[in-house]
This record gives C-alpha cells, structure tokens and sequence, in this order.
DNA sequence: CAGTGGTCTAGACCACGCT
DNA sequence: GCGTGGTCTAGACCACTGT
C-alpha cells in the first residue's frame, strides 16, 4: 500500500472525488452512493478500479457496506466512553446507597428499552483467563456471557469472569437477576468487596464471524476489544472482555495526577 | 464482507491456509510468504484471488507487504504502553528533584540511541485546537513537531502545542533545548506549574500518506492516534497527537478508585 | 423481478527492491 | 534484469435486498 504510482492511481482520484462529496454534504451521512455500476460510467473505470475506491473509504471509516442494498455515508456518531466517570459513578451511588431507592427506579425504567442476552457457564480458567486473574490455570469460574440490545440494537457483547469460589450460591451466580442494579459495581459490592481500581487494555482489530452476526457488523467496521480487570486491592476479582462496534465509541481516559 | 458465498469463496481457503501455516509456525514471524506468483499456481486461482486472501490476512494483523520485497508475517512484539504509571513516574521524579542528576545521567546515556526531529511554529489556534484548550480561536499556540526514533527507527510523531505566552521567551520556547530532560512533565515544571492530570482520547485509523513515509508503516498496518490533554487545575496547558503504528504498542490505562 | 455488491478469471503494464 | 507487489481492464456468474 506505501507505493506510489505514475499518473494513474485511478482507484485514489475515484476515492477522493467520493470523499469530498462526503465531507462537503453532497452525500449526507446514512445515504447510499452512486452503486458501482454509475460509478463505472461516471469515471469511466472498470469495477475492480471502483471497487479498490470504496475499499480505502471502508478503510478509513467513511462508509460502509450492505450486500443488496449499496455503499453508504457513515451514519452514526461515535459515543464517548468516559471509563473514569462511569465506574467512579457508579461506585459513588453504590457507597452513597442510592441502589434501591430512586435509582433503581430510574435505571428499571430506562430498561425496557434495554435488553440483555445472557449465558452463565461454570468453566476452568484457561492459560489466559489465569494470567489475568493472577490464579493459577484451571481455577473455576463463573463465565457470563452478554450481548446488550438498545432498541432491539445490539451494541455490545462481553464475557465477564467471576473467581466461582467467591460467587457460588449467591444471587450473582443466578442469571435470572441479571441485568444487575448497579452493574458490576453493585454486583461485587453485594458481595463484600469494594472495588478499588479498574485496568482497560483497548485494541482495535477486524470482527469474528461470531460478532459479525451478534453485533450486526457492516462491511468495513471494525471492533474495540477492551480487556478489564476490576480490582479490590491487588486482587483481580473479574476479568472481562467487551467488544463494542468500533465507530460507536470514543475513548475517553483520565489519568489523575493529583 | 458479511456475505457469505456458495462453495467457492477461495479466497477465504488460501487465507484459511496461509493463517494455519503462520499460526503453526511453518511461516515464522518476520518471515517471507510464497509469492503472489507462487501461491496463484498453488492453489489454481487467479492473482486477484490470492490477493483478496492477502488483504484479509493483512486487515487481520497477521501479515505485512512491502512492495518489491514480498508479504511477511509480522515480526515484532507490541510494546505496552502504561499510560498512568509512565505519568506518574516522570511526576514523581520530577518532584524528587530527581532531574539533573543521576536520573539526567542515566537518560543522557540511553539517548544515544534516540533521535529526534524537531520543528517548532507559532500558529493561531484553529477551530479544533481551541476547543481542546478551551480558549479563542486564533489564541497564538507554540506547535512542535516531532519524529522520535530509535536505533534510527522511527517511532512516533507528534504534535504538541502549548499557549505561547505561557512559553514565549522561554528555554521551552527554544527547539535546541529539546529532547528536555525529564519531557514534557519536566519542562512545564520548569515553567511553574505542576501538572494535576491528563486526558487521553485514543483512537485508530490508517495511516496517512504523511504518517507512513515519516514512520516507514508497511502496507496493512494501522496507527493509534492519542489526543492527549495536559491539566493543570482545571487549564488545558498542552493539547498533543501522538501518533504511532498500532502493531507495535498495547495501550494499558489504570482507573483509581480509592 | 431488477439492481446491488461478492467473487472469480485471465490477461496487461508499471514501480520498486535486490543482486 | 529479474522477481516482487501495485494498478487496471473487461469480461462472467452468483447471492442478497428490495419491489
């Protein structure tokens, strides 16, 4: 890809012109593109020409693709995920005991248009699983599975670990009281342990054909991986994986210095 | 790409191999693959066939392409890049006063092998700039352009600005002054303040033509752009870009909740 | 059904890295 | 100069989405 060409590069003028049209307005964000056949006639090259255009746009973010239906101007902004804020306030109405009160209130009216897949499975810890949890290998341990729906939307699908020993015959271990006032956060708390730190290692990398269908990927999309590890003191208590459509979010980290 | 085909789809077969092969180990990282040539008569496909699986292969992460040299599987380890104990730990030595002397020493020894490109402008703030120090636009920025490297190797490019009548007439102000012992946490100490914490908004995309001539990024790679903004107080005194090849870092953030 | 993109073929010319 | 990948053409058949 770093190589230049004479004059030609038909396939980056074919890009550019499209991508003008897109940040100029003329193509507004969720509407379709010329399909490749006007595009063929307009710029008077062949499809494979075309084709490698609408490829580097997919690369870098501005459209995406439906089989049958086109190529479109990406639609949605991205979300900002504020990791910090969250979890800070999410401990902070846990300590201050609003759980129960109006809070719960809100949150369960707020739920319908949520929905919540889930699978609970109880599963020896894999090489990996052990390193995060810093146990050793084959320790059991409750595996949830979720996919979260806005809308009927699915937007994100995570595997969340629990140590077994440390949940068993409580009412975490129950899926049926899944989702949880609170989240997490109120889930471990429930259990003794206040958590005290929070460790995310985000990445970016092409979806599986497994979250291509869960998540409802477009062609071109990509996805955020986020590894989090909950703390209480030194001990890792949950380990989870979370992968949300990669346009969708925005990063956001706080790193206090104080 | 969420299609999927007959029986056909070749293309995802020769991937399918080639990962097997690269996942066995019978391609070693940093090694070379067949050839386009080659794999086109291995498997009876055309060359835009193989290509196709070689995109896959490549938007995976798995392989690297240079042109005239061969697509590779990918050599290097990506380096973790923790963001808040690597803030914390400058923070610290700079209040120990730790500067100047054996931590001077032993930095001025490892710099041998940095390098460093530097190009300092005054600027207006854009629009863009302004919001993220949250003053006017056209509020004069002193905007600094680097290229670290190592070993020769290009590493990282960024963009850092700061409010130039913060730095005006300073040795901040002067190009030769850098790389500043200490970096960027060191040189706004001496300028007074005491940074109270930083913000980080990662993300990532292709590379631009700019990004991957200045860090040499092989066809397929991508980059991971920080926006960092430097806090003292609630002041916004340094707003960078950070760019660098997402193969080669594994971002790390820790969220204290104590 | 017509129109869309997904996959595939079989050619061709070119720029680049190495030897 | 040879072998590598980068770009381009002009065909073809197919699956999927809509009407």
């Amino acid at each position: 890809m770093p190589t230049p060409h004479p004059q030609p590069r038909r396939y980056r003028q074919v890009a550019d012109e499209l991508r003008h049209r897109i940040e100029a307005g003329a193509i507004p964000p969720g509407s379709l593109l010329p399909s490749e056949a006007t595009l063929m006639a307009e710029f008077s090259v062949a499809r494979g020409t075309v084709r490698e255009a609408l490829a580097l746009l997919r690369s870098e973010g501005l459209v995406m693709t439906e089989v049958g239906r086109g190529t479109y101007a990406r639609p949605i902004a991205p979300v900002r995920r504020v990791a910090s804020e969250r979890y800070r306030k999410e401990l902070d109405q846990v300590r201050s005991g609003e759980l129960g009160t109006s809070f719960t209130a809100d949150q369960r009216i707020e739920w319908s248009a949520y929905g919540l897949d889930k699978a609970f499975r109880e599963v020896p810890a894999s090489r990996a699983q052990a390193e995060l949890f810093a146990v050793e290998p084959g320790t059991m341990l409750l595996e949830r599975h979720f996919v979260f729906r806005t809308h009927g939307e699915p937007q994100q699908m995570s595997i969340s670990c629990l140590l077994l020993d440390m949940v068993a015959g409580t009412p975490v271990a129950d899926p049926d009281n899944e989702p949880w006032p609170g989240g997490n956060t109120s889930q471990l708390y429930s259990l003794g342990p206040t958590i005290t730190g929070i460790r995310e290692r985000p990445r970016w990398r092409m979806p599986t054909a497994d979250e291509v269908e869960a998540l409802r990927i477009p062609g071109g999309v990509h996805v955020i991986v986020i590894t989090r590890q909950t703390y209480v003191g030194d001990r890792v208590v949950e380990v989870a994986e979370i992968v949300r459509r990669a346009d969708l979010v925005d990063l956001d980290y706080w790193i206090d210095l104080t």
